[in-house]
DNA sequence: AATGAATGAGCCTTCATTCAT
DNA sequence: GATGAATGAAGGCTCATTCAT
C-alpha cells in the first residue's frame, strides 16, 4: 500500500516539478500538456488525472514554487526586527534580489510572464502570498521616510526599490537562459554577484530616502499643500 | 488605378495599426491573425497577402509604434546637449517615462510582453533602435560619476534609473487596461501624473548617483582596490 | 465569382444533409463531427468554419429539416378550413402521420432522440416551429368536443390522439433503419401505409372523442364540479 | 470472512441501484462508469470488477428495475382472468400506466433512451421480458374485437392502446425530471393523477374498439372485400 | 479481493497558412 | 490584385478499461 502511494506521490511530485520549469521557461500558453507529461515521463492524461486541467496545474506549479522560493530565502533577509531600519532595508533588498536571482525556483519566472500577459489565474493566490510582504515593505519605507510622509511618498520610493530589484535580474535570467546566444558587451556586463547588486541598490536607494526625507522635513514648516492628499 | 492601389495602402496600415494595438494587448502568441484582419475589417488572407506573416508583421508593428514613439518623444527630452548633466539626465528620464505612459503608443506593451515571453522575433530590430539610446544614456551616467568610474559602476547607475523608469509604470499600464478591475487601495495608489513620478524618479537617482560619486572619489587614492568587493 | 459562391454553398448545403442524417441516425452525443465531415467528403474543420460549433449545426440541421418536412407536408393536411370538424382531424393526422412515416425527411428522429435525451440546445427553436402547431390542434379538438370542455378534457384528448401518431410509426422507422434485422412476426407486423394507419387513428379517435362529447354533454344538467378549473 | 463478503454484495447493490437511476436519467452514453462509481462511493474499477463492463451492467440494471417494476404492478393489474374483458383492459391499462408514472422506478426511462437511441444491448432482454405480456395483450383485444378481427386490426388497436398509455406520462416525466423549468401552460397542463389519465385512456379506446368491431361485423357479410382500401 | 494509478484512443475546437478562383 | 473557402496539425480534455499491486 506504502508503494503504490508513493508511485503516485512521485508521479505527482515530478508533473509538478517540470510543469514549474516549463511554464517558466515558456509561460501558460505556450506550455503544452504533452510536453509537461512527456518530460515527466507521465501519460498524456497523467496532469488532468492528478491536477484536473491545466490551469489548476498551473495555479499549483506557481504557489508551490513561490512557497518554496520564500522559505529558502527569508523575506526579513535573517535580519532581527529589532535591527536598525537600514539594515532592515538591506535584508529585504537582499531576500528579494536572491529569490529574483535563484535560477533553481521558478516563481519568478512564472509571474512575470503572467504580468505581461495575464491569465488571471494567478490572481487570488498571488494575492494571498505577496501582498503581506509588501505591506511589510511599505512599513519599514515608511519609518525610514518620516512621521510626516504621504501614502503616495511612500508608495513612490517602495516602487523606486522593487524596481531596482527585479530590473538588473530580469536581464540576467534571460541571459542565462538564452544561453548567452549573444555575449554581452563589456559595458553590458553586470558581472556582480547578487551581494554586490544588492548592496548598491541598498545605498542607492538609501541616498534617494535620505533626500526625500531631508525634502519632507522642510516640508513640515511650510504647511502649504495638504500632505495627507 | 491610383484609387486601386489607394485602398490597398490604406488596408494595409489599418492592419498594421490594428496589429499594434492587439500585439500589444495580447502578445504574439495570443494575438490571431483572424482577430487582426477582422478588427481591420480586411480579410482572413490580408495579414499574409500584405505581410508575408503572421510573424514578419508582428516585426513590423513594434518598429512602427517604436519608431513613432521616439518621434513622439525625443529621447533628450528637448533638453540641449550644452545644458548641465543633472538638466540633461531629468530630459532622458522624462522622456523616457512619458513614452512609457503613453497609453497611445503600443511599443512598450510589445516589447514588454516580448521580454517576458521572447519569441526572439525582435531581437535584431531591437537591438537597431534601443542600443543607440543606451549608449547615450551611459555616456551621460558616466559624466555624472566622474572619470573614475568603472563600467560596472556605470552598468548598476544605468540599471537602477532604467528600473525605475518601468517599474511604476508598468503597473499603471495594467490598471488602466483591466478598467480598475480592482480599485487600488489607498496606500497603493499613484496618482501622480509622469512629470510627478519623472521628477521623483531624477531626484531620487541623483542623490543615488551623487552618493556614488562620492564613494568613487575617496577610492581615488587608494588606487587598485577591487572596487566592488 | 459565382462559382466560387457556388463552391462554398454546396459544402455547406452537402455538410447539413449529413448531419441531418447522422444526428437523425446517432443523436447529438453520439455523432461526432469528424463523421459528419467525412461523410459530406469535407475537411475535419469544416464543420466549425460553416457553422461555428457542432451544437450549432445540431439546431440548423433540424430547423432546416423541420421546416422541409413541414413544407412538403402542410399541417392541415390540405384540408379547407371551412371543411367539417371530423374532415380537419383527418387532415391534421394525416398529414402528422406523413410526417413521421417519411423516411426523408430527419426532423422526427432527431427531435424523438432529443425527447429522449434532452442536450436543450432545441428548446428555443422546438417551442417556435411546434407550438402554434399543437394550438391549432387544440382548437380544432375543442370544437369536436364542444363548448363545455374543460381545458384538460381538450388536453387529454390531444395526447390520446397525438400518442396514436407516434407510437405505430416510431417502431416502423426503427425496423426499417435496422435494416430488418429481426423480421417481425406475423402478428407485430403493420403492412399498412400511412393512408391505412391515419385512418385507423381518425377513426378510433373520432369514437373516443364522440364518447367523451357525450359524457361531457350529460354533464351539462348536473353543474356540481366547477368545469373550468 | 462473511463480513467482507456482505460488503462485496453491498457495494454491488449499490452500484446497481445508482446505475438504474443514472442511466434512466442520462442514457448509456451520456452515462460515466466514474459517476456510476462516484455514487455508489466505490472505487472507480468496481463497475468493471463486479459487472465485467459498462455494457453489461447496464443491461443488468435494465433487467433488474424491470423486474421490480413488474413485481410492484402485476400486468393484469390485480383482475381476476375470468372477469368481463372490459374490466381485463381497464386493469392491464392502469397497471402499465402504473409503471410508467412511478418515478421511483428506472426501467421505464432506460427502455425509453434505449428506444429513441438503441444501444441494440437490451434487444435480447427487453424481448425475454415484454413479450409475453404484448401476446397477453394482443389476446386480449382479439376477444374484444370478435373472431372475425384480422392480426392487423388487432395490431392497430394494440398500437393505439399502448401509444395512449406512454405519450402522456412521457411528458410527466419529462417535466418533473427539469424540475418544472418551465412552468406549463394552463392549456398544457394534465393535472391528472394516474388513475383518471387510465380511465381516460380506457374509455377512449373502449369507444375506438367497439367502433371497429361494429365496422369489422358489418364486412362479415361482405366475404372478400378489401376492408382497409 | 479490491484499489486507484495509469493508459491511449478519441472528441471538439482553434488557427496560421494555402488554394482556387 | 484580392478574396474567402479550405486545410491539417495541434491542443486540452474525457473516459472505459487495464495494470500493478
Amino acid at each position: 500500500m506504502n508503494r503504490v502511494e508513493d508511485r503516485a506521490t512521485r508521479t505527482k511530485r515530478v508533473l509538478l516539478e517540470q510543469a514549474c520549469r516549463i511554464f517558466a521557461e515558456k509561460g501558460f500558453h505556450e506550455t503544452t500538456v504533452a510536453e509537461i507529461c512527456s518530460e515527466a515521463e507521465a501519460n498524456i492524461a497523467a496532469v488532468n488525472y492528478h491536477f484536473g486541467s491545466k490551469k489548476a496545474l498551473y495555479v499549483e506549479a506557481w504557489r508551490s514554487s513561490m512557497e518554496q522560493s520564500l522559505a529558502k530565502y527569508p523575506p526579513d533577509g535573517g535580519i532581527s526586527p529589532g535591527a536598525p531600519p537600514e539594515q532592515r532595508l538591506r535584508g529585504r533588498i537582499t531576500s528579494l534580489m536572491q529569490r529574483v536571482a535563484d535560477m533553481e525556483t521558478h516563481a519568478f519566472d512564472i509571474v512575470h510572464k503572467e504580468m505581461a500577459s495575464p491569465t488571471g489565474l494567478l490572481t487570488n493566490v498571488m494575492q494571498e502570498l505577496l501582498e503581506p510582504l509588501r505591506i511589510e515593505f511599505r512599513v519599514l519605507i515608511a519609518e525610514l521616510l518620516g512621521k510626516k510622509a504621504t501614502a503616495q511618498e511612500i508608495e513612490l520610493c517602495h516602487m523606486s526599490i522593487r524596481s531596482q530589484c527585479f530590473g538588473p535580474l530580469l536581464r540576467e535570467r534571460r541571459r542565462k537562459k538564452a544561453g548567452h546566444l549573444r555575449p554581452a558587451r563589456k559595458c553590458e556586463r553586470l558581472a556582480a554577484g547578487v551581494d554586490v547588486l544588492a548592496e548598491h541598490v541598498t545605498c542607492f536607494s538609501l541616498a534617494g530616502i535620505g533626500e526625500m526625507a531631508r525634502t519632507i522635513a522642510k516640508r513640515k514648516r511650510q504647511p502649504i499643500g495638504r500632505p495627507g492628499k
